[in-house]
DNA sequence: GCTTTTGACTAACTTTGACTTTCAATACAA
DNA sequence: TTGTATTGAAAGTCAAAGTTAGTCAAAAGC
C-alpha cells in the first residue's frame, strides 16, 4: 500500500468484515503499534475514511479501559438509504460530505459506478463556478434533486423554462 | 528527439505500451526527474499531447501517496457521440435543448435511463434556483462536467468496476 | 507569433508529536 | 463505610511539518 491512512483504513475494514458483529471495538494505542504509526493517525483515518456520511459510526472512551468502536451504520437498504442521505443533507453540504454519500451509496450498491460518478462531477467540478460561499448550497441543492430523481420523484418540467 | 516535451510524450506512451493495463500511474516528481525537467513539464505535456480529444484521460492526487494516472481511452463504440455533445454544449445552453441532447444520448444507449434521468435531474431542477439569466450557463457547465466524466468510464450494461 | 520551458507560488492531502481531556481504579480521610 | 483526592491509562485536539500535484505567467526558442 502507497500510503499509511490506506493500509490503515484497509486494515479495519478487514477486521470488520471477519467480526461477527457490524461493529468491532479496538485500542487506539495499540493498533497504532501494530501498524506502525503515532495514535493520533488512527484518528486521521477515521475522521476521514469512516465518517458518517461513508456509513459509520465511531464512539469511543478515554481512560482505563478506553476503546475506539467502529460501527457500520445501519442506513438501510435500497430505497430508504437514499431516502436517509437525502434527509440529512440540508440545505448545504460540503464536497467532502458529499462525496461521503455518494461513496457510501456506491460501496451499498445502490448507485454504480457510472452514476456515482455523475453525482461526484455535478456536485464537484459542476459547481466550481458558483461563488464559494454559495457552493455548498448549490451542491445541496442539486444533489437533493438528483436524489429525488433517484427516488422515482417526477420532475416537473413544462416544457419552457420555468 | 528535439524537443522535451516531444520526448516525454515518447516516453509516457511507450511506458502505456508496455504497461499491462490500459492506463499508467505515474508520480509526477520522480518522472520529472527521470527525464531532467521541472515537474510542471509534465504538465504542460500532459494537457497538449494527452488530451481528451487526443484519446487519453488523466486524473491525479495530491499529497502523500499521491499519483497521476494517464488512461488511454477505448476508441468508438458511440464515444464520438457523446464528445459531439460534449463540444456541442458551449457555454450555455437552454433547458430544452439540454434535455434533447440527453434524450438523444439515452436513445443510442450511451447513457441508461437512470443515468439520463441524473443529467436531466442535475440541468433541470438543479439548478431552478439560480437566477434566470445565468441559468443556461450553469446548465452548460455542469452538463459538460458529467459529459467529460462519461468519456472516461466504461460503456453502460456492460460496465465493471471502475 | 506561436509553442515550449521554467520556477515561484498555491492547493490538497498526510504524518507527526506535543499537549489536553477524560475516565477507572486506587488510596486516603472522615 | 463513604466520600474525595490522586494517579495512571487511555483517547482527543490541533497545529506544524512533510509530501505530492496544479496554476500561471514570464522567459526562452523556434
Amino acid at each position: 500500500m502507497k500510503n499509511l491512512c490506506d493500509a490503515i483504513e484497509q486494515y479495519i475494514k478487514e477486521m470488520l468484515r471477519t467480526a461477527g458483529e457490524d461493529f468491532i471495538e479496538i485500542r487506539r494505542n495499540s493498533l497504532a503499534e501494530q501498524l506502525g504509526c503515532v495514535p493520533s493517525q488512527i484518528n486521521y483515518v477515521l475522521e476521514t475514511r469512516f465518517s458518517l456520511e461513508r456509513g459509520y459510526l465511531v464512539e469511543s472512551r478515554r481512560g482505563g479501559g478506553g476503546y475506539v468502536r467502529i460501527v457500520r451504520r445501519r442506513v438501510g437498504t435500497g430505497r430508504d438509504a437514499v431516502e436517509t442521505v437525502f434527509s440529512e443533507v440540508r440545505d448545504a453540504i460540503s464536497r467532502a460530505k458529499a462525496e461521503g454519500y455518494i461513496h457510501m451509496l456506491e460501496e451499498e450498491g445502490l448507485v454504480s459506478a457510472r452514476e456515482a460518478m455523475l453525482l461526484r462531477r455535478a456536485v464537484g467540478d459542476g459547481v466550481s463556478w458558483v461563488a464559494r460561499v454559495d457552493r455548498d448550497s448549490a451542491r445541496a441543492r442539486i444533489l437533493r434533486s438528483m436524489l429525488l430523481g433517484l427516488l422515482g420523484e417526477p420532475q416537473p418540467y413544462n416544457g419552457r423554462e420555468a
